[in-house]
DNA sequence: CGTCGCATTTAGAACGATACAAAAGGGGCC
DNA sequence: GGCCCCTTTTGTATCGTTCTAAATGCGACG
């Protein structure tokens, strides 16, 4: 169990060439004549080498690892992320060193410390709520490039990839006023995250352009989860006459409301509209199934891949920012309004 | 953007040391001097240098990394495990390395050739199914020490952590027999799978006991999503009498059929009973709330890392087997049968 | 026969850290 | 002053790979 690891020298000394040599088979050099190649394989395998790429990557200084660091893991939209992240380096030969921060700017630091003394290539962050960029900057220092998904932070000059958000929310706000519906509230989410102010600015948008006036009291924070959503059911109906459909922060949210709703004999998709954000797996087969806007993040992920990838092929050219395309699928859960 | 790394020699000629007394100021060691150590100190700071973990780790033969293969990271059972994993390992000083399988073998043997290369510590794999534990061995070498979760492995010796499947059907079964129900069904999975199996076995263990013979009809194969269980619904009511509950193979399974009996009049939780397994987050919250078997994926991913660190520090004792306890958490999805 | 060209192979110095043994610098004591 | 001891510092080899420049072998050619 615990011998040393087989290494190049024991191959060299096995089949008695030099260590470059050997070296050389493995990297399928066209230097090495025919013969010596077959007899150096045959040695490989007889002792079950396995190749050392932190060695290697160290005499080449190169890297062959790229680090996730990403909020909350059991959140289904970052482990479809995590997912398509792990895919498309995988395919490029890199490996994904990973590290969850569960929201707190603590652990991200400590996380994004111990990370970046694996020397990765290039760093993926969706960063916890409240981050500082000047922060991170220092942490990670100015060698690793950085991409950040889903949340601008404040004063970073790294590259972006974002979610139309303030597209999608207008969408999914636009389909609700074709609809009928004229109280619609914006539900969920954290006023003080920019994902959050980029929805309610794209149901701001389309309500607007309806020449709507948006109340107050149709704005509702919750915290992002389905239970906190649940909770905060009965705010849209304290004043009279209460919104007849809301647009949701995401589908967490949405899926929370819904429950709220059949909890106060509310049927959504029948007296009720209510859309989500982001097409989770199980939008598609809840009760009744949620109208949402799709932002794929498996495709996101891969995305944030081949981005960060070329950022390291390529570091000096001007951080880049995408806001990826989103789309709205409607399904069961929107309606018009009950009189109308 | 693209200056060289800030390496010890930096700071060792930055301030006039060498590079061996920088290490050891790195290390915390109380062989320097106050004085001389505030000065490194300083100097690292104001060089921003950032440590190389993968030189020392050569240059120590050890390893501050473990890898986590896992088939499916878009099942939140296994996200879980993952936070779970990285939680601890994190915890502990240890970065994870990522590598998911989507349940191929042909993916799962790259997979971990490339992470073997990364020199891990350890591993921790969820198999794809059908894995054969010889032909890993080969890919992974015998240096690395293998924590296998959630599928037996055959010819592995390597530490195995399992659910305690068979005892958690059981438990769900003799729930449903106290309800009163006769006619109980197992609903879902795939029968080669070893975890599929141990469920079935505990089924078959609680019917045997209340000496009621299983009839193969009600022995219902599905993949273990919810939209293929959706699909298999009807296949419980081919045969009169039909079943008055289900004991599903897990919780996506269950809500799947959920789903699928709603399409067709039944009630669950009213008319039919239903359990799960798993316990995912969705099970607390969907309509009915679902009974099922609680395995605290997280938790279990935290005794992954755990064992597997454990093995990292003792090589050479002989395997463990590991069987977590499962433990019943009754809602809404079950009510007694019918007419009785 | 020397030497040039070509295809292969190799010695030895990196890469950035740590370990070990040895050196340097002070006191204190006889 | 010489010796010893203690604290602190440092030179150098090393981990497993790759790179560079140089060596080797060998046939051909003038």
């Amino acid at each position: 169990m615990n011998q040393r690891r087989v290494t190049l020298a024991d191959i060299a000394r096995g089949c008695k060439v030099s260590r470059a040599t050997v070296s050389l088979v493995l990297r399928n050099s066209p230097l090495v004549a025919a013969e010596t190649r077959k007899k150096v394989e045959a040695e490989l395998k007889r002792q079950g080498y396995v190749y050392n790429r932190a060695a290697a990557n160290l005499r080449q200084r190169t890297s062959s690892s790229v680090a996730l660091v990403v909020n909350d893991l059991s959140n289904p939209f970052f482990a479809e992320f995590a997912a398509g992240v792990d895919e498309a380096l995988g395919a490029a030969g890199f490996v994904t060193l990973l590290g969850s921060t569960g929201e707190s700017t603590e652990r991200q630091r400590k996380v994004l410390a111990s990370l970046s003394e694996h020397a990765p290539a290039g760093i993926i962050l969706s960063p916890a709520e409240h981050s500082d960029g000047n922060e991170l900057l220092k942490i990670v220092g100015t060698h690793t490039p950085v991409l950040v998904f889903n949340r601008k932070l404040p004063h970073a000059r790294w590259d972006f990839l974002a979610l139309d958000n303030r597209r999608g929310a207008r969408l999914a706000t636009e389909h609700l006023l074709q609809l009928g519906h004229r109280r619609i509230a914006f539900f969920g989410g954290h006023a003080d995250s920019s994902s959050c102010r980029e929805r309610r600015q794209g149901h701001a948008d389309a309500m607007q352009a309806a020449g709507i006036a948006v109340e107050p009291p149709w704005l509702i924070e919750s915290a992002p989860t389905r239970l906190q959503a649940a909770a905060q059911t009965s705010a849209l109906f304290v004043r009279d006459p209460a919104p007849t459909a809301a647009v949701c922060y995401n589908d967490a949210v949405a899926l929370g409301l819904m429950l709220g709703l059949h909890a106060r004999g509310r049927r959504p998709g029948h007296d009720f509209a209510v859309t989500g954000f982001d097409d989770i797996p199980e939008a598609a087969v809840c009760l009744p199934p949620l109208t949402t806007v799709a932002t794929d993040p498996r495709g996101r992920g891969r995305q944030a891949a081949e981005r960060i990838l070329q950022r390291v092929r390529l570091p000096d050219t001007t951080p880049s920012e995408l806001h990826a395309a989103a789309e709205l699928v409607v399904r069961g859960s929107t309606c018009k309004p009950p009189h109308s």
